[in-house]
DNA sequence: CTGAAAGCGCTTACAG
DNA sequence: CTGAAAGCGCTTACAG
């Protein structure tokens, strides 16, 4: 800024008139201000103007998800984008990949760029420092997950998870199935823990018992799914139906049935939508989400305490039906 | 920081010592300090510190690419941010939409934030600003495309696309076929530019003239892709094998050759990876690319020019090979 | 071991 | 219409 006034040869102050086009500048001096800039290539320096400006425009927000590489994910963040971009505002993502200490460190993280709100599919990790960022009046909110948190209520969107769970497996049960059984994500995560929690609920709720060989949990690649449920369908006593409640696990169980050639035996619903669902065969009978939807919910929601909304925290919970394609339709065998 | 020293009853410079680490402070004081800190919750603003220091580590990097919700570019980014990770640098990314002006805005949009370097897939768009950075020592680093910029070289990685058409393209010249349908992105796009050029360049080597019937491009979702090839191959005078020259066109091909039931007859070969290749009947035979490497490679690029590194630029030009695994090896029927 | 001064690049009041 | 001063929240020299 300094070189650009010299090379104009006017004070910095009209510089940064003439860049911030507040007018009451000579028509000759601008001239004069913009032919120094565009030589110089000058850009003005966000991080110190932000750092005076007392009300501004929120500029950035931050979003801690799990791992940008899952499509779930990278929806969600898609969603968040359009909305902050029309707002003309950035989004600083970070995975966690599923570490949780590194949630608290993105969000500190965050918060020491000072962004002005942040979205989080959240661990609870970042516990302490979310609830003293939300006395400090930043706002948050979750989305996928919904941690309790003591003393702090926090705006939440998100699919519901047992509800969608209890409908795949209830789709199975009026097939025909009693024996099925459930592959999906770690319940230590939230969205795998009401999902196994529906599961089950459906299972009871018919009067049926779930063995515990029948559900088989844990965070892994849609790779080493391939290879756990292959080599399940390869042991002895067959469920006659699986449900699959995560994306990764559901690529591995169509690619297990393929392998094993036991797709159009075995019946199988899953969780999430995928890629080529609907090409297979059968196709793929599944509940979707829509991640897109959740991030520009999340956002919009976020940008509306940015403006001032206050009031208790507002909870958003999606529902979700199963999209009939063939494989969850096939009928149990006795 | 003002209140914390108040609250610790030090000057405020011995705060900034504490949070600093620095050492030369009493334990005594250092216990009152990060007292205060705890309660006030208080966490040093990295804007104000980074414009004050001199040299600083690079904190932020900025990755201008189409659009995260595409597989391709969300594994990109997250091999970039696998590195900048490593390194405790954070990264903002903002997708395009491949609108040709967005590029140039996120371009000026991150140089305002002064991040540390850039990565993007660039169309040329935001030529002037890219080289007024360069100029002024900002590192920059061409991922996927790498459009021809007067005055500026830059460091590039990206697959080999045209080789990568070749090969496909001879993949199912291999297998009989003479009459092969080409179904690409728009080719003001420089990866389908060069695909395009691949597939031509090997049906002329082969003596063989394509109809401009026989190349269908343009950018859309694979939904419009699906309805598109699915019309396509409705008509008469089919073609005997097509060539997808990207992931989206390849998926709406699969859909649309098993809607169609062709399956069996039409033999395809894809460029990108796909989800349940593998899986589908036949098997989709393809040339992978692997985002997550090309990201990873990008950001190392970047770091090492961060580092110092002087020298002419670099250009990484990944090869690839077809993927056999059924589609591609159906025989042309004569 | 601790603090008062100057400055990073800009903006927000105030004068002229 | 234009400029000299003070300050944003911090760090980097310099004193004590």
């Amino acid at each position: 800024m300094r070189d650009v006034a010299a090379e104009a040869g006017v004070s910095f102050k009209t510089v940064s008139r003439v860049v911030n086009g507040e007018g009451g500048v000579s028509p000759k001096l601008v001239t004069k201000v913009e032919a120094a800039v565009a030589q110089l290539g000058y850009r003005p320096d966000q991080r110190a103007r932000l750092l005076r400006r007392s009300i501004s425009a929120p500029t950035t927000i931050g979003f801690v998800l799990v791992d940008v590489a899952n499509i779930f994910f990278s929806n969600l963040l898609r969603g968040i984008e359009e909305v902050a971009m029309s707002r003309q505002c950035l989004v600083l993502a970070g995975s966690t990949e599923g570490v949780v200490e590194r949630e608290r460190q993105l969000v500190e993280t965050f918060v020491e760029r000072r962004v002005a709100g942040l979205i989080v599919v959240s661990w609870g990790a970042a516990a302490d420092t979310l609830r003293s960022e939300v006395m400090r009046g930043t706002p948050v909110v979750f989305v996928d997950a919904e941690p309790e948190i003591p003393d702090l209520d926090i705006d939440v969107v998100r699919s519901d998870h047992r509800a969608g769970a209890i409908a795949a497996t209830r789709h199975l049960l009026a097939h025909g199935h009693t024996d099925v059984a459930y592959f999906g994500d770690d319940p230590a995560i939230f969205s795998a823990r009401l999902r196994l929690a529906g599961f089950r609920w459906a299972m009871a709720d018919a009067g049926l018992s779930v063995g515990s060989e029948r559900e088989v949990t844990g965070s892994h690649s849609h790779q080493e799914w391939t290879d756990i449920i292959d080599r399940y369908l390869a042991s002895t006593l067959l469920p006659t139906a699986i449900f699959t409640a995560q994306n990764f696990v559901t690529l591995g169980a169509v690619r297990a049935l393929h392998h094993r050639g036991l797709r159009d035996v075995i019946a199988h619903v899953g969780f999430d939508d995928i890629d080529l669902a609907d090409a297979v065969t059968p196709g793929v009978s599944l509940v979707p989400q829509d991640p897109r939807d959740l991030g520009r919910r999340a956002a919009l929601q976020l940008f509306r305490r940015l403006d001032g909304e206050l009031g208790p925290a507002v909870r958003q919970i999606i529902a979700s039906e199963v999209i009939a394609r063939g494989s969850g339709e096939i009928r149990a065998t006795t």
